[in-house]
DNA sequence: TCCTCATGCTACATATTTCGTAGCAATGTG
DNA sequence: CACATTGCTACGAAATATGTAGCATGAGGA
């Protein structure tokens, strides 16, 4: 696992941006925290099945990181963000209506819809 | 290449930030964006470097993609974002204010610094 | 007690992706 | 012609993800 201070693949520095961007460029992690950010808390199948099924192995490895990262937690209920989960999710949230203007431009511009 | 509208490793209903999400989860994707964020244009073996050096191959095929999604452009003075990749990079700057109070909460938090 | 169903999670062989290094074709300089 | 720079490709090796099966645990019911 990596943290912010540790070098990453790609940065030496170990600036906190880069180990930030080193996670969530992995598969899966930005998938994990946009559907854990959409509800409460979850169960691991309920997850999976939410992310469109992503082998367990590696949805497991996604969540043992983003728990040592402090950014989700399994509590009674499933697994859920944790306060600094969300505020993170918070950045996530605004490129949703990002997405779907650039989706709206691009199928002006070249008559894809 | 997926656009808006196709279905996606993980999601078949083609959602615009469905799409996104599975393009910056791809390693590379969002570092380079990032880098292009930072600096008006630049060459290929200098944005690689930037980078840290990831195999031109990589680097190819994601500059590729992003040229093909409209984020970026590969103009006479070199590679640079894209109004549209501007916008986009616009809500990947203040994960870097994020990140780093992030990681001074947890440094604070158990003892790391 | 035994059967059933759900949970989080692991094993392992196969497929896909990335790495690392070398190098090509094009352009420019002398 | 030699030399340097550009964007970019080839290709074998290493890392990562996939897909399916299944384990260990706990709850509910007959």
């Amino acid at each position: 696992m990596k943290f912010p201070g540790d070098a990453v693949r790609g940065s030496s520095t170990g600036r906190p941006i880069m180990v930030l961007l080193d996670h969530l460029g992995k598969r899966w992690t930005l998938r994990i925290l946009w559907e854990l950010g959409q509800i409460e808390a979850i169960s691991f199948r309920e997850l999976r099945a939410q992310c469109g099924d992503p082998s367990p192995t590696v949805l497991n490895a996604r969540l043992k990181e983003l728990r040592a990262l402090g950014f989700v937690a399994l509590t009674e209920s499933g697994y859920a963000l944790t306060r600094e989960g969300e505020t993170l999710c918070e950045h996530l949230l605004p490129l949703d209506k990002w997405a779907r203007d650039w989706a709206a431009s691009r199928s002006e511009g070249h008559g894809g819809a």
